[in-house]
DNA sequence: AATGAATGAGCCTTCATTCAT
DNA sequence: GATGAATGAAGGCTCATTCAT
């Protein structure tokens, strides 16, 4: 993660499709180590042991360990926004979109499989920030802030613009992101916690009541204060 | 971290006015660098060079990095206590304690001043854990998180032990653990933040109210369904 | 010198001409240092230094400085059972083997080349013994002293379990282990000493003629006792 | 160890027995560790500790580790040769000289107590001699390597000066020695070893039979040799 | 006379990276 | 296109020693 530029680092495989892709062996086992590890405590040893490649694939195909960490990011951004997007739907009842954005999410964190590795690489970068977190803020968090902003506006009945409705993503997100970065502490005062895709869901189901309680309340009492007034 | 036991740790300095104390200056800048950096992170040599002591020192007072992280954690955790207490009065009103534990548990996390170390290394060992993990669970999370059960309870009408309660709780806590664990991303997204007291104080206050409200509505619809069976 | 598996220790190189052979050349200087200085007091720094390669070129190439250690001893075990075998044949006769054997071994002990570093690593390790011990004990020196007790029983007309053929043994052994290990003070309180192969056979000869005449005297003892009962 | 002068050495405490021996109680441990551990592994430390003394003390009293070593070495030498004295009587019978000398000899390596400290230290120093080597020979080793020669020579009929004498006290000294220096791999290969004082005692009847059964031979083969010219 | 505290040199190991085929 | 080998920086720790009472 040198500043300066990097000289060596060389361009995409002139020929992608050799042999079944050391370079998509070596995306796969980093997405899965960066998932679980963070970007830091991650080795390129461990990467390419998994990977079954030398240890100098990764800085032939991607430079040194940090563009490794980039192109797993991108790599994984489209499958992980696919199989669980963020949308908002003008038109649509704003409490179903809130309970989707809450399965959604929950699956993108706590599910094992591929596609969620996205969604961990975001919620380690949130705890670890790396120089990239510059870039996925504005290329992708800040897109799908404003999805999540203007769904919870819809359901709070104020402008997505609005302190109001700032405070209760950041509220929504956090009990989400908190059972995946914090698991290890959940688990222990917590015995006996399972991770099946269906309790993953009951855990999103529950967030969405909790939100949707709160945000109906709070609407409820913005409005009374806008009569008041 | 080694297993067994470490022979060599010194206790507490006879002659505590030596020079301002060695010891003291290492706990000094162990936790501000523990607390920003993490265990694995933090190095012991940063650690001496902000405490102008040679690197022999740790090991001399301490035994090893690891032991001093204990220490640390302990020296920091009276101190957090005694100035963010979270208590439950089974006799007083069940929202204004959960308004307190709120602003109590969000100074401890977002003030930037020493009291606030101990909270902000708990939220790291939530996030990285150590060996440590399992004692603090053991004689610090775990009774914390009995007393805020029963705040939650209280206000929920649920018993302490029900799994409504727990996911209430759980929910709560993650709201205002990840505005410190995930500050480096809330920043990014939602520029212009403050982390002054008022405002701390502010981010407190509005997830009580989220979760009251929540809290509230949760409670009739337990209620409701009760009588409706 | 971990007790878990190392995973990292790599096999013999695949290009074994590379440059002359950076492995070879530290399993060189280590023999050389580890027989000199023995494991403890050895230090990477300077066997690295002798090989004039990297310090972390053994941890590529042995793990640790253990499993060097481990490394440098059979790889030169091999080298020195060859060139100063020790066996026993039964058709033989005994007092020829008994001098051979105090050949071999006095040679592998004090020779200046590179075939004796495997014996003096054996001394150095009974004196200052490391988790080696208990390998080298099982694969190595069992079957040796085996063999050397039945070339001691055939001189001295005992079975080969006896406990008289134990201790001839045991004091054959001394005799010769002591010029090695002992050599600084040999050196000084008999100075003049010179370790040229002539000289050192004739130090064999000398402990082969002692040893007999007293397994000659033994046996003969041993007779008349029993002829005695 | 330093081999230019001590500047900051202190002479003996001016105040000798100021409390029943801060200095004393140093010694005594310092000879255990010494004789069990020799030189170099022994730690200031773990000497400190055992002697209940601050580890400044060593420096006070006896400047550093090595002032420290050679003060245990002469403060055990009287104890040791006074107990298991090695003495030659021109007058005497050569044989039963012998037999006391192998078994003070080896009291003095492997019995537990205090004064066999002594004889340790000596034979921790053959194996990895420091500086201090060559003042012991010069004032102990020389002359008790003059005293076993004489004895020795006595019973091969030899002058003490011939090469024979010297081979043959060699041949003796190495037997014994081996059984202290070699305990690690001799415990190993021959399991079930005592070192009771009744064995020990055992030992060395047995290398004395040994060797005089040697002597005696040699003596003769001289004797005939000398018929014959 | 004695000590707790502090020091600096040195050790083994790990890691990402780069060299030379 | 791919690899085994080699590198240098850095990390945690231990030790004998010295400082300042």
């Amino acid at each position: 993660m040198k500043t300066a530029a990097k000289p060596r680092r060389r361009a995409a495989p002139r020929h992608p499709a050799h042999d079944a892709g050391t370079r998509d062996r070596i995306l796969e086992a980093a997405g899965e180590v960066f998932a679980a590890e963070g970007f830091r405590r991650a080795t390129v040893r461990e990467i390419c042991a998994r990977a079954k490649v030398n240890i100098a694939a990764i800085n032939y195909h991607f430079g040194d360990k940090y563009e490794l960490y980039r192109e797993v990011f991108s790599h994984f951004a489209r499958a992980g926004i696919e199989q669980y997007p963020v949308t908002f739907d003008p038109g649509g009842k704003p409490e179903p979109q809130l309970r989707a954005f809450c399965r959604n999410f929950t699956r993108r964190l706590l599910d094992p499989g591929r596609p969620a590795w996205h969604g961990r690489l975001i919620a380690r970068e949130m705890v670890e920030p790396t120089p990239l977190l510059d870039e996925i803020v504005k290329s992708f968090m800040r897109p799908q802030w404003e999805t999540i902003l203007r769904i919870v506006a819809a359901n709070v009945g104020a402008p997505p613009g609005s302190e109001l409705a700032r405070r209760c993503a950041t509220s929504l997100i956090g009990q989400m992101l908190f059972q995946h970065n914090c698991r290890a502490v959940i688990d222990r005062v917590q015995p006996g916690q399972e991770y099946t895709p269906e309790e993953n869901d009951r855990r999103a189901a529950f967030v969405a009541e909790f939100s949707l309680a709160a945000l109906r309340a709070l609407r409820g009492a913005a409005k009374r204060k806008a009569v008041a007034r």
